[in-house]
Order: structure tokens, then sequence, then C-alpha cells
RNA sequence: GGGCAGGUACCCAAGUGGCCAAAGGGGACUGACUGUAAAUCAGUUGGCUCAGCCUUCGGAGGUUCGAAUCCUUCCCUGCCCA
């Protein structure tokens, strides 16, 4: 079987690592890596799947992943890349998104047999004692060293608690931790992780004279510059309930002409040679390619059946054909359809437009659509009789689609 | 605890008694062009019963015909001192 460092590398995952030549030997023989998550939302994102690509690419080469659910240092917060402190969470708060993230990841990673564990590390950092963590682990840490670090210099200049400061010390503890009761010798991230995977590694050393590795991936961020998995409405979210697979296919299939590649490497488990094929071409056939991504990463994330029921809506819409199921729907009560509402009323209530004022400006700017017909005035009135096949489809601009239904 | 500098719309940032719903930039949205891409150009970007009205400039009071702008007080942040 190839060394999966190699298939991490050659799909675009390896953004930095503490020893190539060792963690590429170490890989040889399975091994037991690491990856963090954060507590701190509800769901995993788009940005988070790229590391979940990353423990199934680990397991499916024989070796075994553990996710660390931060529930104790999810209390802390991280400072790194941050310029603001981040709001502190409830414990309880952080239980439920824990409960809710271990959901999530099981169905990427096989939880099965001790094939792959998952962890909270609240369980090992909420009964240390103070004094004895600073005796043991707090002396290895040099403060003049992190305020000189990156991660921290900018926080210097826009104030930094002793809360977070620790942060960096409990996440280092969570590598050693598990590097010795686990035997758990790489730590994956991403590169705003480096510093932090570093610690850890250097911690491990210092206190057990063994050796482990740090691993970090690319900060994804989109050829347009925005920071992958965000978007101007938010975090695109692999909850279903968060965000719906048609929504979540239409993210993908928008990718840049320029990001496609990269992206089939690195969110599919494509062979290289068939995304290669896929990307050879230039301009618009390049939107096949963007077709696959969009139906490939729903499908892994939200299963074959919405998968399809996602890309078939898409093809629908977008080739001007009736709305299908899969497109979101908001449910209005007949009778009020029957008297009638006001357009720029609909728009606003299916959140096509953040208020009136806004569905007033969108008509006025030519943007606002029923039924594939552009609005013409603020005034329009929509009824039961424009129901077609018992929907009434909504437009905004270019491409962003509703569906009313009467109930 | 003391001294200083600050807190403006999604973000950065002007404004320092009326001409301020508040310059400029970023972002976002719409239109043109297109390929559900990018780039470019143009417009829009607090709310509403929209030629008008209402609510915003850290919070609460006050001065004034009139305040984002002045005063009091409270909260928060940074820097310097302890």
């Amino acid at each position: 079987m190839a060394n999966v460092y190699d298939v991490l590398k050659e799909r675009g995952f390896v953004e930095q690592v503490s020893d190539e030549e060792g963690l590429r030997a170490a890989l040889d023989r399975p091994i037991t890596c690491y990856i963090g998550y954060d507590p701190s939302a509800s769901s995993l994102h788009v940005g988070n799947l790229l590391t979940i690509m990353a423990l199934a690419h680990m397991q499916r080469h024989g070796h075994r992943p553990i996710a660390i659910v931060g529930g104790g240092t999810g209390m802390i917060g991280d400072p790194s890349g941050r310029t603001e402190m981040r709001q502190l969470l409830t414990k309880e708060r952080i239980e439920e998104n824990l409960q809710a993230i271990k959901a999530q990841i099981g169905r990427f990673v096989d939880f099965s047999e001790g094939k792959a564990l998952i962890l909270n590390n609240a369980e090992w950092l909420l009964p240390l004692k103070y004094i004895d963590f600073l005796r043991e682990i707090g002396r290895h840490f040099s403060v003049n060293r992190m305020l000189a670090s990156e991660a921290y210099r900018l926080r210097l200049e826009k104030g930094l608690s002793f809360i977070e400061f620790n942060y960096q010390l409990l996440q280092a503890y969570d590598f050693l931790y598990l590097y010795q009761h686990y035997d758990c010798v790489l730590q994956m991230g991403g590169n705003d992780q480096w510093g932090n995977i570093l610690a850890g590694v250097e911690l491990i050393r210092r206190v057990t004279g063994g050796t482990a590795y740090a691993l970090t991936f690319p900060l994804l961020t989109a050829a347009s510059g925005a920071k992958m998995g965000k978007t101007a409405k938010g975090a695109v979210w692999l909850d279903a309930n968060l965000l719906s697979p048609y929504e979540f296919y239409q993210y993908w299939i928008n990718t840049d002409d320029a990001d496609v590649e990269r992206f089939l490497k690195l969110y599919t488990f494509l062979p290289l040679e068939e995304i290669r094929e896929l990307c050879k071409v230039k301009g618009a056939a390049l939107r096949k390619a963007k077709e696959v991504l969009a139906y490939e990463v729903t499908r892994w994330v939200h299963g074959e059946e919405e998968a399809q029921k996602a890309q078939e809506a898409s093809r629908r819409l977008f080739s001007g054909q009736a709305a299908a199921e899969a497109v979101p729907t908001t449910k209005v009560a007949e009778d009020e359809l029957r008297q009638g509402i006001m357009v720029t009323e609909l728009f606003c209530r299916v959140g096509l437009t953040k208020s009136r004022s806004e569905a007033r400006r969108l008509i006025q700017q030519g943007g606002a659509y029923v039924n594939g017909e552009k609005v013409t005035s603020v005034e329009q009135v929509v009824t039961l009789d424009d129901l077609r096949d018992e929907a009434l489809l909504l437009r905004a601009g270019k491409k962003r689609f509703h569906r009313v239904v009467a109930e």
C-alpha cells in the first residue's frame, strides 16, 4: 500500500511538516494520529471537512485516527489567528455541541472496533490540578518564546487575556497525554495550529524524550480570497438542518475555475488521473468538473440520495424548468395566498431578502422574478392563481431560488 | 489603583453643535457581459405604510431651538505607571 504521506502530499494536504523524512518513515507502519475539533458550534463546516478528509485518508491506509473534541480547551478559546477574544461558552452549550459533532464525525470515520477513537479532552483537562500542572508542564514553556511567536504577536497589539495565553499549554498537554496513553505520535491541523502543535511535539520531547510529529494543512482560501467554508451568509455547515443539501451542492458548483482541481484533490477520493483528466479542459467545459466536485462532496457529506436530488434540482432550475422539491421551500397558509401577498413581503418572508426595503430595491433593480417572470412593480401581489404545479418559484438575482407552497 | 488614548453602520475608517442615515475603502447585493466561473464597467447597500416618516454613532442621564459631535456618570479596550 502506498504511504499515506505521499498521498496527502500529492493531493495538496501538506503545508508544513516538522520532520518530513522521519514522519514518512514512521508512516510505513500503522500509527495513531489526531486532530482536534472545536466545540464552539453545533455542527462542523466545510472548513473542518478538509481535516476530516485527512483523517479518512489516514484510516484508509491502516492508521488509527483520533478525533479530539475540545470539551476542555473549548472552555478556554484559542487565540491563534484571531484578533479578538472569542466568546466563552457555557459548559452546557459545549456539551451539547460536543455530542452533535461527535455524531457528525462518525459519519466520515469508522469508529467501530477501535479503528478510530473520538475523545473529549475535558476528560483529562478538567481534573488537572493547577499547581501540579504549572510544575510539571508550565515549566517547559518559555514566555519569551511564546510572546515572540507569530500567533501571539497579533494579539499583543489587540490585547490578550491570561486565559487565552494558556491555550497553547493545554493543547500541547493534550498531545502529550495522547502520546503517553494512546501512542499517538502525530498531530495534524490547520496551519494556524502550527505553533500549538509544535509546542506539543516539543513538550513530548522534553517530558518523555520521545519523538512526535506535526503536520499542518494549508488554510484554504478560494481564489477569490474568501475563507474556505465561509460565505457572506455564514459558514457552510455540514448539518443538513443548518444548510440543505441543495444549498451545499450550490456552494460547490459555484467554485472558481481556478480552484476546481485543487478542491477535487482535497475534498473527494477520486483518483488523481481522473481528476487531471476532468480538469484538462478550459472554459465552460470545466463546469463538468464542477458538477463532479459538487456531486461527490455532497454525496460524501449527505449521502447518495440527497446528492442526486440536489443535482437534479440544480440542473432543472438552471435550465429553466420547474422547481424540484430539493429547492429550499417555505410553506404559506392557503388562505393568505388566496387573499394575496405583496411580493416584497413574500421575498422577505422566505429569506431571499432581509427586509422589505431590500426586496423593494431588488425589484427596482430588476432582479426579482416570480415563476421566471420579472417583477416589474413593488406593488405586485401574488395569489393562489400564480401557483404552477402547486408551487411558486421565486428568484432573486441570477441564482438564488426559493420555492413556495400552499398549506 | 493613577495618567493617557479610544469605543461610529457587516468590517476598517472619516466626521468633533445644524448642510449627517452619517465621507472613503473593503465586503455584500443587483444590472450589463458570461459559462450557475473569473475579470471589467455601472448602480445599490438602516427600517417603514418610501417625494414623507421612524430608529441608529458603547449604556444611561443632562445642556441646547437643534447632539455622533458639549457636560455628567457607568461599562469596555489599548498604552504608560503601580
